[in-house]
RNA sequence: GCGAAAGUGGCGGAAUUGGUAGACGCGCGAGGUUUAGGACCUCGUGGGGGGCUCCCCCGUGCGGGUUCGAGUCCCGCCUUUCGCACCA
C-alpha cells in the first residue's frame, strides 16, 4: 500500500486548478489587500528540446524547480508569469516526442493552458517573419554565397559533423564543398554589445566565459605587406602581436586565399594545386583534429615586410584559417609555437625579437629553443631606423629596448602614419548562416525577381505559411523541397503584378525560440509580437533556466534579436534573462561493470582504457567487452569496488548518462504511478543542488514519499487512509497556544526553507522540513497554527498534498494565494546553548550554558568539567579562547 | 594541450564569515507491530581500540604550510567531470 493516498489527492486537486483557474496570470496586475499593485515576477524554462533519448527524468527537473520559485514568489506577494510551450520546428520526425517532452506538465500542474505557445502555429511565426523583416530592413539580413558540404549520392546538404573523410557518414557517399546562396543575419554587428552585455547579467560564470569566448575578441594591428612583382596588390594580416614584426621571417596564407594563385610563381604551380585540392577534401573538424603535424607548402612568392622592406617568403597551409582574421598571418617563428613548429619543420629562418626579462643583456647568436610567447620583456633586433624602407618610409622605426606594450603602441602609431596599418580589433563570432534546405521551418518573408534580388513580403501579407503537403522529402540539386511546388513557389509582386518567385530556403530551429519569451507575454496579439505596456510591466525575465547545452547557440542568438529588437524600439531592456540557472543532468542508476577479454578473461578495471574502437586492455591493446555485474556481488577495497569472488578484480562503479541503447532511461510517468508526482518533485530536488550532475536512485524516491506520508498522518492522523475518511483531521491537532520550543522549532524552519528558496538550494529547504516533521511527531499535540504554517512551507515543494491538508486545516479555497509564513526573530531565540570545550583544538566536552551567560562563568564552567579537567592535568594554561554561543578552547602547554 | 569546476561514510549529499565534520535521506543492523508485507514505529550506524552510561586514537583525494583551531585559507601534486581545441 502507498504512503498515503496520493493517487486521490493529486487527481482532486490538478482537478480543483484547471477548474478555478488558479494559476492565470492576469494582464492587469492583481492589487493586494492594501491597494498597492502586486510586483510582477517573470520565471521560464528554456522551451522543451526532445532529444533521441526520449522522455525521461531529467526533464522535470527545470520544471519543478521554477514551479517551486513561482509558488512561493506568488505567496510573497508577487504576480507571478511562468508559462510553458514548446519548439516543435526543425525535427519533424520527433514530433511525438515533443508532444510528450510537455507531459511532465504533470508535475508541474496545468497553470499554463492559456498562454501556450507553439512555434509551428502561423499565428506565432507569423511575428517571427515580422522580426526577420526587422533585420532586413536593418541590414542584417543579407545573402551570401557560402560553402557547403554536397552529397550528389543523398541529394542533401550535410553539415561538416555529417562529412568524415570528405564522405557522407551515412552510407559513405562522396560529397563535396559548393558554395551557396544563403541567407545570413550580422550577428557581427552586435559582437561588442554581445560582449558588453554579459557584464550586468546574474549568469553562471562558466557560461559568459563561454560566450566571451565564442565572441572571441582580440585586439592587435592589421599589417599590409606588400607582394614582391605585384606593386598594385598588398597582403593585409591581421597580428595580436605588432611588436613583433620584425621577427617575421615567412608569411603563411590559408589555401583559399585569394591571392594565392597571383602570388605561386609557375615553378610552384603543381605544388601548390595539389595542396589545396588535398585541402578541400578535409573537413574542417579533421584540419582542427589532426593537429599533430603541421603542412605547408612554398608558393614561390614573396612579401615585402613594411617596418623593414625585407623580402619574406609566402606560403600557404591549412593551419591558417580563411574565415579567421584576413585568412592571412605573418609568421613569427620565434614568439609563436604554431610559427615555430612550422620553420622546424621547413627548415625556416627564425629570429628573436623579445628578449625575456633577466637576460636582456646576453648576447645571442643562435635563436633559442621554442617559442617565447609571453608579453613581458624587452625588444631586440628590431631596428630600421637608420636608413629608408624602400618603397615604402623614408625613414625606419626602432623598438630595441622597449617593452612589449611600449613597443606595441609605438609600431601602430608608426604604421599609421606611413600608411601600412593601423590598430585593429577581430572577432571570432562570424554571421550566423541562417537558411536551410528543409520543409520544415518558417518560410522567408522573401519573393525573388527575375534577377533572383530580393524584395520582402509586405507586414499586411504575413504569415507567408507552409503549403499543406504529404511528402517533405528532398528533391535534390540542394534545392529546398519547396522548390519542387511550383503553385507554391511562383506568385506575383503584391505591389505591382510582376512574376516573383519565393524564397525556398527556409529558417533554422533556433528563429522561433529567439523571442518566446516575449510572446508569452503577450500570446493573442494580433497587432504586435507584444504590447509595449505588457513587455514594460514583465520584462526581463527574472529566473531563466534550462540546460548548459544552449550556453551558446541559443542564448546567443536570443540575445541578439533582443538587441535588434530594442533598437527597433519592440522592447525597453537590453537583455532579455536577467538571471540563469543551468539545471545538472540527471545520470542514470550506479552501475558496477567488470570486464573480459576476448577468452573471457577477467581484465581489472584500471587496465581497461578507450581504444580507437571501444574499450581496450591498455596492457596488451586486445579490445575488451563490459559485463554488468549485480551490486551484491561487489565490495568496496580502499578506493576501489573490486569483486567480492576475485577481490584482485576491480570493478567499475559510475553512474552512466541516460540513454535508450543503454536501457538505464528513467519514465517519470512510472515513477508518478508508484510514488506520485509530488514524491517525483521532491526527490528531484532533494537529490542535490540543482546545478549539479546527479545519479539517479528509485530507491531514495521510497524515502522522500515516506516523508511525505508522515507529514500527511502528522496532519490528517494517523488513521487517514482515503479521501472518503472525509476532512479528518489528526487528534492530536489543537487550538492551544503553541509553546516557546514549538515556535522555535518553526521559525528555524522557516528561516531555512525561506533561505534555501531563496539561493535555490531545494535539497536543504527539504531536509529543514524534514527536520521539522521528525521533531513536531514527538509533541503530544501540534497546534493548529504551526501546522497551517508547516503546509504553506511545504507547499511549494509537494502542491497537491499541501492543498489537501490545508483543506483538512478548515479552509475551504487554495492555499496559493495564502501569504507565506512570516519569520519572527524572537522566537528563534534560545535560554541555554550548548557549547564545545577544547583543549588544544580537540573537543573534551561540550556545556549547556545560559544563553546570556558572561564570559568569565562559562569558562568557568568549561575548566569545571571533568574530562577537561584531566587533559589540563599538570599543564599551564596559556591562553583561552572564547567564542560567544560557539566554543570554548583551552591552549595548554608545558 | 588550454581553461573551469569538483574530490567528505557502503551510496546521494550537509557543514561557504575558519569554531562540536557527516544535517537530511538511502542502505544496513537490532527490536516492536502485523494473518502477511517492498507497510509502519523505536533505537543504532565514519573507521579502529579499551576495563564499553564513559574514554582514547585515526579520519574530508595526496604532501607541505598558516592558525589556539582548517573540509573551509595558502603552496605543490594526483584523479574525475565538463567546456574549448591551430582564432594569429
Amino acid at each position: 500500500m502507498a504512503a498515503y493516498p496520493f493517487a486521490q489527492i493529486e487527481e482532486k486537486w490538478q482537478r480543483y486548478w484547471d477548474e478555478h483557474e488558479t494559476f492565470e496570470t492576469p494582464d492587469e496586475p492583481r492589487v493586494a489587500e492594501d491597494g498597492t499593485p502586486r510586483e510582477p515576477y517573470y520565471v521560464l524554462d528554456m522551451f522543451p528540446y526532445p532529444s533521441g533519448s526520449g522522455l525521461h527524468v531529467g526533464h522535470p527537473e527545470g520544471y519543478t524547480a521554477t514551479d517551486i520559485v513561482a509558488r512561493y514568489k506568488r505567496k510573497q506577494g508577487f504576480d507571478v508569469l511562468h508559462p510553458m510551450g514548446w519548439d516543435a520546428f526543425g525535427l519533424p520526425a520527433e514530433q511525438y516526442a515533443v508532444k510528450t517532452g510537455t507531459h511532465p506538465r504533470e508535475t508541474t500542474e496545468q497553470n499554463i493552458a492559456t498562454r501556450e505557445i507553439n512555434t509551428t502555429d502561423p499565428d506565432y511565426y507569423k511575428w517571427t517573419q515580422w522580426i526577420f523583416l526587422k533585420l532586413y530592413e536593418k541590414g542584417l539580413a543579407y545573402q551570401a554565397e557560402v560553402p557547403v558540404w554536397w552529397c550528389e549520392e543523398l541529394g542533401t546538404t550535410l553539415a561538416n559533423e555529417e562529412v568524415i573523410d570528405g564522405k557522407s557518414e551515412v552510407g559513405g557517399h562522396p560529397c563535396e564543398r559548393v558554395p551557396m546562396r544563403q541567407w545570413m543575419l550580422k550577428i557581427t554587428d552586435y559582437a561588442e554589445r554581445l560582449l558588453g552585455g554579459l557584464d550586468d547579467l546574474d549568469w553562471p560564470a562558466s557560461t559568459i566565459k563561454m560566450q566571451r569566448n565564442w565572441i572571441g575578441k582580440s585586439t592587435g594591428a592589421e599589417v599590409d605587406f606588400g607582394v614582391v612583382g605585384h606593386p598594385e596588390d598588398h597582403l593585409r594580416v591581421f597580428t595580436t602581436r605588432p611588436d613583433t614584426l620584425f621577427g617575421a621571417t615567412y608569411m603563411v596564407l590559408a589555401p583559399e586565399h585569394p591571392l594565392v594563385s597571383k602570388v605561386t610563381t609557375e615553378k610552384q604551380a603543381g605544388a601548390v594545386e595539389d595542396y589545396i585540392r588535398e585541402a578541400q577534401q578535409k573537413s574542417e573538424l579533421e584540419r582542427t583534429e589532426l593537429q599533430d603535424e603541421k603542412t605547408g607548402v612554398f608558393t614561390g612568392g614573396h612579401a615585402r615586410n613594411p617596418v623593414n622592406g625585407e623580402k619574406i617568403p609566402i606560403w600557404i597551409a591549412d593551419y591558417v584559417l580563411a574565415t579567421y582574421g584576413t585568412g592571412a598571418i605573418m609568421a613569427v617563428p620565434a614568439h609563436d609555437e604554431r610559427d615555430y613548429d612550422f620553420a622546424k619543420k621547413y627548415d625556416l629562418p627564425i629570429r628573436e625579437v623579445v628578449r625575456p626579462p633577466g637576460d636582456a643583456d646576453a648576447p645571442r647568436s643562435d635563436a633559442p629553443e621554442g617559442a617565447y610567447v609571453e608579453k613581458e620583456g624587452t625588444l631586440v633586433n628590431s631596428d630600421s631606423s637608420g636608413h629608408a624602407v624602400g618603397g615604402i618610409a623614408e625613414q625606419g622605426v626602432s623598438l630595441n629596448g622597449l617593452s612589449v606594450a611600449e613597443a606595441q603602441e609605438k609600431i601602430i602609431a608608426w604604421l599609421d602614419d606611413e600608411g601600412q596599418g593601423r590598430a585593429a580589433t577581430t572577432y571570432r563570432l562570424r554571421d550566423w548562416l541562417f537558411s536551410r534546405q528543409r520543409f520544415w521551418g518558417e518560410p522567408f518573408p522573401i519573393l525573388l525577381d527575375e534577377a533572383d534580388e530580393p524584395k520582402p513580403v509586405p507586414e499586411d501579407a504575413l504569415p507567408v505559411t507552409l503549403p499543406d503537403i504529404d511528402s517533405y522529402e528532398a528533391i535534390g540539386s540542394g534545392k529546398s523541397p519547396l522548390e519542387g511546388l511550383p503553385e507554391w513557389v511562383e506568385t506575383n509582386d503584391p505591389e505591382t503584378g510582376a512574376p516573383m518567385r519565393r524564397e525556398t530556403n527556409t529558417m533554422p530551429q533556433w528563429a522561433g525560440s529567439c523571442w518566446y519569451y516575449l510572446r508569452f507575454i503577450d500570446p493573442g496579439n494580433d497587432e504586435l509580437p507584444v504590447d509595449p505596456e505588457k513587455e514594460k510591466r514583465w520584462m526581463p525575465v527574472d529566473l531563466y533556466v534550462g540546460g548548459s547545452e544552449h550556453a551558446v547557440l541559443h542564448l546567443l542568438y536570443a540575445r541578439f534579436w533582443h538587441k535588434v529588437l530594442y533598437d527597433a524600439g519592440v522592447v525597453s531592456t537590453k537583455e532579455p534573462f536577467q538571471k540563469l540557472v543551468h539545471q545538472g543532468l540527471i545520470l542514470g542508476e550506479r552501475e558496477f561493470t567488470r570486464y573480459l577479454d576476448e577468452d573471457d578473461h577477467a581484465v581489472s578495471a584500471e587496465h581497461v582504457s578507450d581504444g580507437s574502437d571501444g574499450k581496450i586492455d591498455q596492457r596488451t591493446g586486445e579490445p575488451v567487452r563490459a559485463v554488468e555485474v549485480p551490486k551484491e556481488e561487489v565490495e568496496k577495497r580502499g578506493d576501489h569496488f573490486v569483486l567480492e569472488a576475485d577481490p584482485d578484480i576491480r570493478v567499475e562503479a559510475r553512474a552512466h548518462k541516460m540513454s535508450k541503447s543503454r536501457g538505464n532511461v528513467i519514465n517519470p510517468d512510472e515513477v508518478i504511478e508508484e510514488y506520485g508526482a509530488d514524491a517525483l518533485r521532491l526527490y528531484e530536488m532533494f537529490m542535490g543542488p540543482l546545478e549539479q550532475v546527479k545519479p539517479w536512485s528509485t530507491d531514495d524516491v521510497a524515502g522522500v514519499s515516506r516523508f511525505l506520508g508522515r507529514a500527511w498522518r502528522l496532519v490528517a492522523g494517523e488513521d487517514a487512509r482515503d479521501l472518503d475518511s472525509s476532512n479528518a483531521l489528526a487528534d492530536p491537532i489543537t487550538d492551544a497556544r503553541p509553546s516557546s520550543q514549538q515556535l522555535r522549532t518553526l521559525h528555524q524552519t522557516i528561516e531555512n526553507v525561506t533561505d534555501d528558496i531563496e539561493g535555490l538550494r531545494f535539497n536543504t529547504a527539504i531536509a529543514a522540513l524534514m527536520e521539522f516533521v521528525n521533531e513536531a511527531r514527538s509533541w503530544d499535540a501540534l497546534p493548529r497554527g504551526v501546522a497551517e504554517d508547516f503546509v504553506l512551507l511545504l507547499s511549494p515543494f509537494a502542491p497537491h498534498l499541501a492543498e489537501e491538508l490545508w483543506q483538512r486545516l478548515g479552509h475551504s479555497g487554495s492555499l496559493a494565494y495564502e501569504p507565506w509564513p512570516e519569520l519572527v526573530e524572537e522566537h528563534l531565540e534560545e535560554d541555554t546553548v550548548e557549547m564545545a570545550v577544547q583543549v588544544n583544538g580537540t573537543v573534551r566536552a561540550t556545556i549547556a550554558v545560559d544563553a546570556e551567560a558572561e564570559e568569565e562563568a562559562v569558562l568557568g564552567r568549561a575548566r569545571a568539567e571533568e574530562n577537561v579537567q584531566r587533559h589540563l592535568d599538570g599543564k599551564e594554561v596559556q591562553r583561552e579562547i572564547y567564542v560567544p554561543g560557539r566554543i570554548v578552547n583551552f591552549v595548554a602547554g608545558g
